[in-house]
RNA sequence: GCCCGGGUGGUGAAAUUGGUAGACACAAGGGAUUUAAAAUCCCUCGUCGGUAACGACGUGCCGGUUCAAGUCCGGCCCCGGGCACCA
């Protein structure tokens, strides 16, 4: 017998109880049942729980819940994305190692995720700083290193010249390190890449396999990817330099060859740091190049700046000199890092030219009046002052220059990514080793596979400045086949881990094998990916790189990891501040502010709890340490218990939208739950027979309709949930239903019959998003089979039929009358019934009737005039 | 600059294939219950006019297609996100 009171915290805690103690969630390979494997990105162990995680992970565990009550066998996992940065620094602050912080987090967060009652199986649970499952990235790195897919080269990393460190991105501040405020410098060190780029045709391709992306990720994707198709181009130098007789350039448009007036490249490029040696002022340009690199690296319009080499190239057509310049807005590593300037049909070149007077030529017709001393003519068109190619449009005139080039031997068609290779070395301690050897010989090898893993020592002492692997000089001293080596003390990016994780959860715990492809092929693809759009670009492609590494390793079978993927926004909160005198903002806690509202709710003035004194209201904005308006889960959780949470979430915004936590919004949810409880709670008191059951046929209106009504939000709700994921509107069509059913008078046997299918249903829908209070009232109602084994509710297609039907009559577009006719009426009974509405008489008088359309079962619309 | 989204009541939103704009909820106002409060229940709630029935207007702006447009097309304005000297 369950209480009258609908008491959150008891039921939740019994129930949760329950499901770990029965391993509830446990899943394992059943090829007679269709599998769904229902992903949320896992967490950095920060410490706590925040919003973002609680509606990522409520979103998973509502479509796991209800694919698993559609019958399918549903594995949701969770680990955690254990390495990285701040534990770094969370060490260094609480004097403690980076490990035992972690792990001490870990065991917290997994404390919350079981009290918002999420369905995860945990006997797979990883997490990415265990030597058992890094062991295996490393494994694969070697075998990547072995297949030639991975390579060392010099690569640029912010240095910090008073701490003789490294420094990841986040910890240059305005151009200086974090901690000691040094100038930051570039510096050249040797680092490993992963051949990314060897993918980059696939990668973008098979986007389009990728139906049930959002558009969104799929565009992102593709122009991170950046392909362009254009032609590499080589023109003769007038004197060769240092044995290169000749400079390469990349072009989108070879069409305007004839209009090239000059040539430019970058800095760093070959040809510039030659010239500068004999020339002081381009020597000077290139130093200070480096500098502007670093301190304005982030200025978006830079000032076209260049120096001119003295050097000459030759057209390949013309025979025309072409001055060699440098110019700050070539790149180094795109294309070749050079490019053949044409200031006629170019911005950037028009500009450049104009500024050091270089000439610029015509050679595409514009189709508007344009005047080349105002700006480029960007568009593609018909060529003119171009020789034979005079006449050509752009595709033939591409075409045909790129053939003719190629038959010189001097260009051919050549497609370009933007997209590099992944840089996967960083100088930080709490991160896997890189399994690669350092002989004495200078050469590198990778770890042996009965070496590994290269275990990170955990217990260490933080100086905050050198990685401990890198301070400690034994650490990397070993051997290799009797020979003395050093081991890389760099360890991977983090999105090595998190790039395989998906696949690991199919065989956690494999001692012997990274993958067992029995297991993966069955689990894999990932059926339903959430997560935050900010992974959008970096781990997805990373992810689905990683992913096609594994097919080519013979790991997996298919082609791409994840098939659907949903992309939650973000949540926001009220936000209060106030300003000193140098209007610098102190943010304060909305918890800790009273407001006061206009009569349309809108908030007028703000106080801060603490003084009384006014704060000023900063608006919605996303949940933030910065903002200080972050809401703790846990207290909410603790005020109204987690199902109150869940649905508050799922109901107040599409789940790709922004989300405004509004504390009475919360209550509300909290109140639609207590109303459940009571119309079980009421329709069990009423003792119902279960084998009560109604004849259908003989039904009066009222029941008829309610009847219909609840088979409406059923297929309403099925859909929502399932094909839609609108879960905000599903739970509305439940709070709907609700609201009938109170209505709903109980005096007869059938009155009463019907409201046991209906709050049965009911519970049934509302599970997937408030699992804890449906489970007690499904037990409450006398069932004892478990409320996610049982079949979902079926659509009555009969109860759904309506004798009657409503319809709107218009009049040349404008409703002026509704009127009930039968179901099966035919169209010229609607039309006459339409026709003679006193108000559709009224304004169709004196007027000529043109038209009737009939729409069945909906409207008319009348046309008259 | 380029590429994606988006703009609907006081607020969050709904309207799925072109067919009743504003479902559901929050806030607000009024009422019932209560010694009182909380809780609960009932009513009103796009704007303007009207006691009402009802009417006019209304989905960022301008125009178009259509019997019918929040939805489709063209042009523009604004907001959010991503990318960006990419040749």
């Amino acid at each position: 017998m369950t209480d009258h009171q609908y008491t959150p915290q008891q039921i939740e805690k019994n129930i949760q109880q329950r499901w770990e103690d029965a391993q509830h969630f446990k899943t394992e390979e059943n090829p007679d049942k269709e599998k769904f494997y229902c992903l949320s990105m896992f967490p950095y162990p920060s410490g706590r729980l925040h919003m973002g995680h609680v509606r990522n992970y409520t979103i998973g565990d509502v479509i796991s819940r209800f694919q698993r009550m559609q019958g399918k066998n549903v594995m949701q996992p969770m680990g955690w994305d254990a390495f990285g940065l701040p534990a770094e620094n969370a060490a260094i602050n609480n004097n403690t190692a980076p490990a035992k912080w972690t792990y001490s987090n870990i065991e917290y967060m997994k404390g919350q995720l079981k009290s918002l009652g999420f369905g995860y199986d945990w006997s797979r649970e990883v997490a990415t700083c265990k030597p058992d499952y890094y062991k295996w990235e490393q494994w694969f790195f070697t075998r990547l290193y072995e297949k030639g897919l991975v390579y060392r080269k010099l690569s640029t990393v912010n240095w910090d010249p008073i701490d003789q460190t490294v420094l990841a991105n986040e910890q240059v501040i305005d151009g200086r390190g974090w901690r000691s405020g040094a100038v930051v410098e570039q510096k050249e060190i040797p680092q490993w890449f992963i051949k990314i780029t060897d993918y980059a045709q696939e990668l973008l391709d098979d986007l389009e396999q990728l139906e049930d992306w959002p558009e969104q990720v799929r565009a992102m994707q593709a122009n991170w990817i950046g392909r362009s198709e254009g032609a590499e181009i080589t023109f003769d130098l007038e004197s060769s330099i240092e044995g290169n007789e000749s400079l390469s350039v990349y072009t989108t448009r070879p069409d305007t060859l004839y209009g090239v007036t000059y040539l430019a490249v970058a800095a760093q490029h070959p040809v510039a740091l030659h010239a500068a040696q004999t020339n002081a002022e381009l020597a000077s340009f290139i130093e200070n190049e480096k500098n502007t690199k670093v301190a304005e690296a982030d200025m978006a319009t830079m000032e076209k700046k260049g120096v001119a080499t003295g050097l000459y190239a030759i057209h390949p057509f013309t025979g025309e000199r072409l001055p060699v310049w440098v110019a700050n807005f070539v790149l180094m590593d795109y294309g070749s890092g050079a490019v053949m300037s044409v200031p006629g049909h170019d911005q950037r070149d028009w500009e450049f030219a104009t500024k050091y007077g270089l000439t610029i030529k015509q050679v595409v017709k514009a189709s508007t009046e344009s005047d080349l001393s105002e700006s480029a003519i960007t568009e593609k068109g018909e060529l003119i002052n171009s020789g034979e190619f005079d006449g050509l449009d752009f595709q033939a005139a591409f075409d045909g220059i790129t053939q003719s080039l190629e038959s010189k031997g001097c260009g051919k068609k050549k497609v370009n990514y933007r997209l590099r290779d992944w840089g996967v070395s960083r100088q930080r301690y709490w991160g896997s080793p890189i399994p690669i050897l350092n002989l004495e010989d200078g050469t590198a090898v990778a770890v042996p596979k009965e070496d590994l893993p290269v275990v990170l020592p955990e217990d260490v002492q933080m100086n905050g400045v050198t990685s401990p692997i890198k301070a400690d000089p034994e650490w990397a001293k070993t051997t290799f086949n009797g020979q003395a080596a050093l081991r890389e003390t760099d360890t991977f990016d983090t999105f090595m881990e998190s790039s395989w994780y998906y696949a690991r959860y199919c065989s956690a715990g494999n001692e012997n094998a990274m993958l067992d492809p029995a297991q993966s092929n069955y689990w894999l693809p990932v059926d339903q990916y959430v997560g935050g759009i900010e992974h959008a670009i970096l781990h997805l492609l990373y992810s689905r790189f990683y992913h096609k590494l594994l097919r080519d390793e013979g790991l997996v079978d298919c082609d791409e990891p994840y098939k659907r993927l949903l992309c939650q926004g973000m949540v926001l909160a009220d936000s209060f501040y106030r300003e000193d005198e140098k209007g610098k903002k102190t943010w304060v806690s909305p918890a800790e502010v009273t407001t006061e509202k206009d009569e349309k709710g809108r908030i007028v003035s703000a106080t801060w709890n603490k003084d009384g004194e006014p704060v000023t209201h900063g608006g919605m904005t996303k949940m933030s340490k910065s903002k200080n308006n972050g809401i703790d889960p846990q207290a909410v959780i603790d005020l109204y218990g987690a199902d109150t949470v869940r649905l508050f979430t799922m109901f107040a915004a599409p789940p790709e939208q922004t989300l405004e936590w509004i504390d009475s919004g919360v209550e509300g949810s909290n109140r639609f739950l207590k109303r459940v409880w009571k119309l079980v709670q009421d329709h069990i008191e009423r003792k119902p027979d279960v084998t009560l059951t109604f004849d259908a046929a003989s039904l009066n209106k009222n029941q008829q309709a309610l009847r219909r009504e609840l088979h409406k939000t059923i297929a309403k709700v099925t859909d929502d949930l399932g094909r839609r994921q609108t879960f905000n509107t599903a739970i509305a069509a439940i709070m709907e239903l609700l609201n009938h059913l109170q209505k709903a008078p109980q005096e007869s046997d059938s009155d009463i019959a019907i409201m046991g299918e209906a709050v049965n249903a009911l519970v049934q829908m509302l599970n997937p998003i408030t699992p804890h209070i449906c489970h007690e009232l499904w037990a409450a109602l006398g069932h004892t089979t478990d409320i996610e084994s049982v079949k979902w509710p079926v659509v009555d297609k009969a109860a759904m039929t309506e004798s009657e039907k409503l319809i709107v009559v218009q009049v040349n577009g404008k409703v002026r009358a509704k009127i009930t006719v039968a179901a099966d009426a035919a169209k010229e009974q609607i039309e006459a019934t339409a026709l003679s509405q006193e108000n559709v008489v009224s304004f169709t008088d004196g007027k000529t009737i043109r038209k009737v359309i009939v729409v069945p079962g909906k409207l008319v619309n009348i046309v008259a005039n």
